[in-house]
DNA sequence: ATACTATGCATAGGAAAGCGAGGTATATGA
DNA sequence: TCATATACCTCGCTTTCCTATGCATAGTAT
């Protein structure tokens, strides 16, 4: 189960502390979320292409057991348009709960 | 601003204690989150149209002021959806508020 | 009187997000 | 040897939403 548009905001919040790989990026995804959010892997892919394209991320290869990873780091604007992501998901997320009830 | 995937489930909540028509609905989400959620009528409308399809809404024309209004009306399979609805919309916005951070 | 705004419904075209399915390749364990 | 997990990628499709446009009426301002 997902939520639309969540995604980006996603990927940068696991590049924080430190860089990654997509594969592990949708795996810590699933599980700090308690297997709720699942997004696929040809959703993941063009989304950190994506990203990296927008300068928010950038990547670089890394040999690990003899085979190429793709590393992605989170760029200053990176940290700058989470935390404006981070803002916009709990304005708009109160705002649904507003409507929908929280209990 | 608006969360892809919400409007339905607002649509319903929007008709459970009565019926209600396209225009108004609208104003009443936008007035109820407090001016943040704000659905177009291009997003709406047809949004009313699948929602009747689907059998959840029921509509009929009302006419007021001399002019014909379109009314909807929640049906008991629309009821049952939006329990759910509501549900799922906990649970996914709770995932994502896990790792976005609540504070 | 005329023009603008709000109300009210509708459709068409296009962008963006996500998914499923498919492809490639290696490592590991049964 | 065969399946599974890891790891990356792309293509086609559907859904959702927005903008723009059209039509029509009522009220208000100029």
């Amino acid at each position: 189960m997902n939520l639309k548009g969540t995604l980006p905001t996603l990927i940068l919040e696991a590049l924080v502390k430190e860089p990654s790989h997509g594969y592990r990026i949708a795996q810590g995804i699933k599980e700090r979320s308690q297997g709720i959010l699942d997004f696929k892997e040809g959703t993941l892919y063009p989304a950190l292409h994506k990203l990296e394209n927008e300068g928010v991320v950038e990547s670089y290869e890394e040999v690990e057991k003899g085979r190429p990873r793709r590393y992605y780091r989170i760029t200053a604007s990176g940290r700058t348009a989470l935390a404006k992501n981070r803002a916009e998901w709990r304005k708009v997320s109160r705002a649904v709960t507003l409507i929908l009830g929280e209990a």
